[in-house]
RNA sequence: GUGGGCGUAGCUCAGUCGGUUAGAGCGCCAGGUUGUGGUCCUGGAGGCCGUGGGUUCAAAUCCCACCGCUCACCCCA
């Protein structure tokens, strides 16, 4: 290999063609990036959600707090360093900072409620592994400053309008609610009790789980741990009556929409600031790497980060890498690279002249041209408009400057016709952009 | 941090009981008469065989070290 830089590993580059990365992962081109990131902002903006775009950059203090000083993903997994006295952290998600942004900006005083989507890089330090990279990107909503159960199924159904749009449909929705914090510590009072018999016959991690993050053993994937669970106590009993008929509401207006969930009583989010509703989906199309988004209320998140009042709020979370890796399972045809309308091939320096002049002619009148810009034969001209898939190809020469006739081919079926210079533009707008002509 | 795998052309990969000038397919470039693409034919460019050291008459091939990549474990917003 040469001596170049390289990308920093656990990143990659999006690039014009399609390409596999070293582990294997097919890396998606530019253009299906920027498909499916349209097709997101139509839902969005369908279902009435407002983009809001944050720094990548973020105080470090912002993101303990909201994602929990306790968890792994603050101890070590963060980008984070220190500048001018400064500690600066490259996000590795974005509910808190557009917590942190609707706060710092009012923007309650909008008006009603806040429905505000997002699209962007997020990063992790972790050690990166088949699909899992330390740059990656996320979409999400949030809605703020509203309890309403509406929000929490509007919430559910722009992810699964998105999903939908976009071809997926292998997908299992799960659902299931936190209830308030105080009546999960008695939850996990009881739990602790009930479990506390089994200590001995608990992995390692679900021991040091019960210690710091309780409600996360339920999320075992062992076998035999989750035997000992069958009979654990269950969250949905100990939640108020509240939480139960907000849950409730929730589930009658998904059937209602026909959005089709699972319960789930063990799907679980361990920081006290998520409180109610939580839910993931997942493709089971992708083995290991099954959960293509997942999100919650977190009603009490904007106190701990400062709020002096409480700002309900709901949103999800999703990752664009794990929705490629679902949309080629699912085989969904993306549209490739744009291709040229018109190439214009120029054959002698008078010529040359001429063409570039015109390629910006039509183009202003909204052609896709392509030129070639190295001085190529006529043959490899044509082979270049040929690999770039233009629809017509101009010929310009000497005989056609004279005639002031281009030479105008329509390349899949190979016919040719003279077109009078001064009715290129209409000839070929109507031929390649009827809507524009 | 721990364990495994892999580094040969732009890409995918052959080639290792050590032995001429290191190969294929695809891609790229150029020709197959004057100014015409795709298919076909011909030719060409492109490699410090990851790096450094060692063994040997001789190393892509054997040995050691290093570097890089990668998968898995841990964890997962």
């Amino acid at each position: 290999m040469s001596q170049t830089f390289q990308n920093i590993k656990g990143t990659f580059d999006i690039l014009p063609d399609p390409y596999t990365d070293d582990g294997g992962t097919r890396i998606a081109p530019s253009a299906e990036w920027r498909y499916v990131e349209g097709t997101i902002r139509d839902v969005m903006e369908r279902y009435n959600f407002d983009e809001i775009r944050t720094p990548i950059l973020e105080p470090t203090e912002l993101v303990a707090r909201g994602v929990g000083e306790a968890t792994d993903i603050v101890q070590k997994e963060m980008f984070a360093f220190e500048r001018s006295d400064t500690q600066y952290v490259l996000r590795p998600e974005i509910t808190a900072p557009v917590v942190r942004s609707y706060l710092q900006h009012h923007l309650d005083q909008r008006g009603g409620v806040q429905k505000l989507f997002y699209i962007g890089p997020c990063f992790r330090a972790e050690q990166p592994q088949k699909g899992r990279y330390r740059q990656f990107h996320q979409f999400g909503v949030e809605v703020l400053g509203t309890s309403d159960a509406r929000a929490d199924a509007e919430t559910v159904a722009v992810m699964m309008a998105i999903y939908d749009e976009l071809g997926i449909e292998d997908m299992r929705l799960r659902m299931n609610t936190l209830g308030t914090p105080d009546r999960r510590d008695e939850y996990v009072q009881a739990l602790r009790d009930y479990l506390e018999p089994y200590t001995e016959e608990l992995s390692e991690t679900s021991v040091r789980r019960l210690e710091r993050n309780p409600l996360r053993v339920l999320d075992s994937k062992l076998d035999h741990e989750q035997e000992i669970l069958q009979d654990a106590p269950q969250l949905i009993d100990y939640v108020s009556d509240e939480s139960r008929a907000h849950y409730d509401r929730v589930q009658q207006l998904l059937s209602d929409l026909g959005v089709a969930y699972v319960e789930d009583p063990y799907l679980v989010r361990g920081l006290d600031y998520y409180t109610e509703t939580t839910f993931e989906l997942e493709s089971p199309d992708l083995g290991a790497q099954s959960a293509l988004a997942g999100g919650g209320r977190y009603d009490r998140l904007a106190e701990v980060l400062g709020s002096d009042e409480p700002v309900p709020a709901i949103g999800f979370a999703a990752g664009m890498e794990r929705l490629f890796l679902a949309l080629d399972a699912a085989e969904v045809e993306r549209p490739g690279l744009p291709e040229p309308d018109v190439f214009i091939a120029a054959l002698g320096e008078e010529a040359e002249q001429w063409v570039f002049r015109t390629t910006q002619d039509l183009r202003s009148s909204g052609l896709h041209v392509a030129l070639d810009l190295k001085g190529r034969s006529l043959k490899a001209q044509m082979r270049e408009a040929n690999r770039q898939n233009a629809d017509y190809t101009l010929i310009i020469g000497g005989n056609e400057l004279e005639a002031e006739e281009a030479t105008v081919k329509e390349m899949e079926g190979g016919e040719q016709e003279d077109i009078p210079f001064a009715e290129l533009s209409t000839y070929l707008l109507d031929k390649c952009r009827p809507d524009r002509a």
